[in-house]
DNA sequence: AAAAAAT
């Protein structure tokens, strides 16, 4: 349903071929800019953290190093990502190795003159000293200091110097040893704070300890990867790929990405020359192994990445479908990782059929503090909605600011409505959603990234993952109707160390998402307006819960409990769900699950202070980074 | 009354 304005506007197009869909007059006639070729644009943090350190850590379990009043609460919200920009396939590059050499001198580079301009940029750091942390599940591995403190094999830890991965991320300081020790992970962690790395490294060393696939592995024409890494969009598939294939670098290790819209003959291509990891799509990957040309069977590691989005309503099945019945070898005989910064209960509750006697991590900032992203509510109604992003990017504009501006519509009709609208009022922005075939929806975040157009409309297609540097600002000119991707969104901002600014648009339609809000800026330390208070006290009594779209069931009681961040495993207080034996901390009990508004009343923060001989540690405090982040 | 994901 795209727009083709091409043909029709007073011959502007020329004699150019028909464009799918409409390009904005600043593009037409004009190359895009290809910051790919270019720059790798890595950014460079080298892991400045002032880590305190976790507490002391004692027999059973971790003491805590401060923050006693960590409410076992809160979502992974807050992305300080590492810069880290895209790079599709390029066809300049004249091989894979120099291809990848040539971003690492960029690496290099970069490092350096991050290391002279200071690093920190500014940021204070002392803001962001405590990150709880909470790891529960039989037996836990302890996390590490130091990336040298685990076998990861010379090769990829060559790899990390060259990444300037000083020091992991607190997700990567659980995550990895964890594992690496095989263990099954369900981990929750802020956008950008460095997941993909989390569990790409432990899969690269696993793979190198257990020796490479000889040959092309499997027949000819049969791609048995023994890893697999699955993402909800084509263009996050793209970029786990690109970091995947830094970390592994001149290891051996094959990495294939797989996704729809482009052509399969070259992906196909790419899998017979020998597959190691393979990340992917949902759909074209069943496609692949319908064709017999992809086999699971020798999967050991599975990889789902925005894992709550793999299994929300929509994509659950095909996921299922994948996972259960697809020739993968099942729990217990392949390793099964789950990753996102925001994890419902519920969905946490049909992920453990993937998983085994898994560990579930918890990183993440409650109540944060001060707050990189800035988080504005302004109630402006559907009408008046144009007029008033007018203003705010006309505002932009004159600060002579060149950042980056992503805009969230609801629907990708209004995506391109939105985009025509702001074209033709002298504004540079481009659309990206579902609707625009591949190459338009990369070149459209190619031109954003370069700052061709700075202003990028987009739909959820945008809303997770993404690693784009330099977006200052978020803006929700319609709010989602879940809280969570309402996180997902603004964490688009406020990554590098930088801070950001996250407006919406709240209008009568967004009554529901009220209270969620509300309290999700609490948390955030961010100040609520007085209406949307009102607004979040009367909707508490009128949305019970169960609006349309609401996806995960959410029975009722005010509708406000956002899961997600606390293992369901210790949140259940009724029958079995059999096989958890205790080994956990001796488990809060949260209180009823349903019906109270406000998390269930945590029943408080020592409850895991007694952790007998079990296997759960808890929380340590650690400083952010601004490093290794992301993904 | 939605986005995404195969052709």
């Amino acid at each position: 349903m795209s727009w083709d304005f091409t043909g029709g506007r007073g011959g502007a197009g020329g004699g150019r071929a028909r464009l799918p869909s409409y390009v904005p007059p600043h593009l037409r006639n004009a190359p895009v800019a290809n910051p790919y070729n270019a720059a790798y644009g890595y950014s460079p943090y080298s892991a400045v953290y002032n880590a305190p350190g976790y507490g002391q850590y004692g027999g059973g379990g971790y003491v805590l190093g401060g923050q006693q009043d960590f409410a076992p609460r809160g979502r992974g919200r807050r992305g300080r990502g590492g810069q880290r920009r895209n790079e599709y396939e390029s066809s300049s590059s004249s091989s894979f190795a120099d291809a990848i050499a040539e971003k690492f001198n960029e690496l290099e580079v970069l490092g350096e003159e991050e290391a002279a301009g200071g690093g920190g940029g500014g940021i204070n750091f002392e803001a962001y000293d405590d990150i709880p942390v909470k790891a529960t599940g039989n037996e836990v591995p302890p996390p590490v200091e130091r990336f040298d403190e685990i076998d990861l094999g010379e090769g990829l830890m060559q790899n990390i110097r060259r990444c300037k991965y000083s020091k992991p991320t607190p997700v990567q300081k659980h995550a990895i040893p964890i594992a690496v020790a095989g263990r099954d992970l369900m981990a929750c962690a802020q956008t950008g704070s460095g997941k993909t790395a989390a569990f790409c490294f432990p899969i690269i060393s696993t793979i190198l300890k257990n020796g490479l696939n000889s040959g092309p592995g499997g027949t000819r024409t049969v791609a048995q990867p023994s890893a697999l890494i699955l993402s909800p969009t084509r263009e996050l598939s793209c970029q786990i790929h690109e970091e995947a294939k830094k970390f592994a670098f001149k290891t051996g290790v094959r990495i294939v990405v797989a996704y729809g819209g482009a052509s399969i003959q070259q992906q196909l291509y790419n899998l017979e020359k020998g597959v190691d990891i393979l990340v992917a799509t949902p759909g074209r990957l069943a496609d692949m192994i319908d064709r017999g040309r992809v086999s699971l069977k020798m999967i050991k590691h599975l990889a789902l990445d925005e894992a709550d989005r793999m299994l929300d309503m929509g994509f659950e099945p095909q996921i299922r479908k994948i996972v259960q019945q697809m020739g993968m070898p099942p729990p217990g005989q392949r390793q099964t990782m789950l990753f996102s910064a925001t994890f419902p209960d519920e969905i946490q509750r049909l992920a453990s059929d993937f998983l085994k006697d898994y560990i579930f991590l918890s990183v993440g900032r409650v109540g944060s503090s001060t707050g990189l992203i800035s988080q504005k509510i302004e109630l402006v109604q559907d009408m008046d909605k144009r007029s008033h992003i007018m203003k705010l990017l006309h505002g932009q504009k004159a600060n002579g600011k060149r950042d980056l501006t992503l805009v969230f519509t609801e629907t990708k009709k209004g995506a391109d409505a939105l985009e025509y609208y702001l074209s033709m009022s002298g504004l540079p922005a481009i659309a990206i959603h579902g609707d625009k075939v591949q190459m338009e929806r990369e070149r459209a975040l190619r031109s954003f990234k370069a700052g061709v157009t700075p202003i990028l409309v987009a739909t959820d297609v945008a809303s997770r993952g993404l690693d784009i540097p330099n977006v200052s600002h978020v803006i929700n000119f319609d709010l989602p109707k879940d809280i969570d991707d309402y996180v997902h969104r603004i964490g688009r901002t406020g990554r590098a160390g930088k801070s950001g600014l996250a407006t919406a648009f709240f209008s009568d339609q967004n009554m529901p998402l009220a209270k969620p809000l509300v309290e999700l800026m609490k948390e955030s330390n961010q100040e609520v307006p007085p209406w949307l208070s009102e607004y979040a006290k009367s909707s508490s009594n009128t949305y019970s819960g169960g609006g349309r779209y609401r996806r995960y069931g959410g029975g009722g009681g005010g509708g406000s409990r956002h899961g997600g961040y606390d293992d369901y495993r210790n949140d259940y207080s009724g029958g079995g769900y059999g096989g958890y034996g205790g080994a956990s901390y001796g488990g809060y009990d949260s209180g009823s699950y349903y019906g109270d508004n406000d998390y269930g009343g945590y029943a408080a923060p020592p409850a895991w202070s007694g952790l007998g001989g079990g296997g759960g540690y808890e929380l340590g405090t650690e400083a952010v980074v601004a490093s290794g982040w992301d993904m």
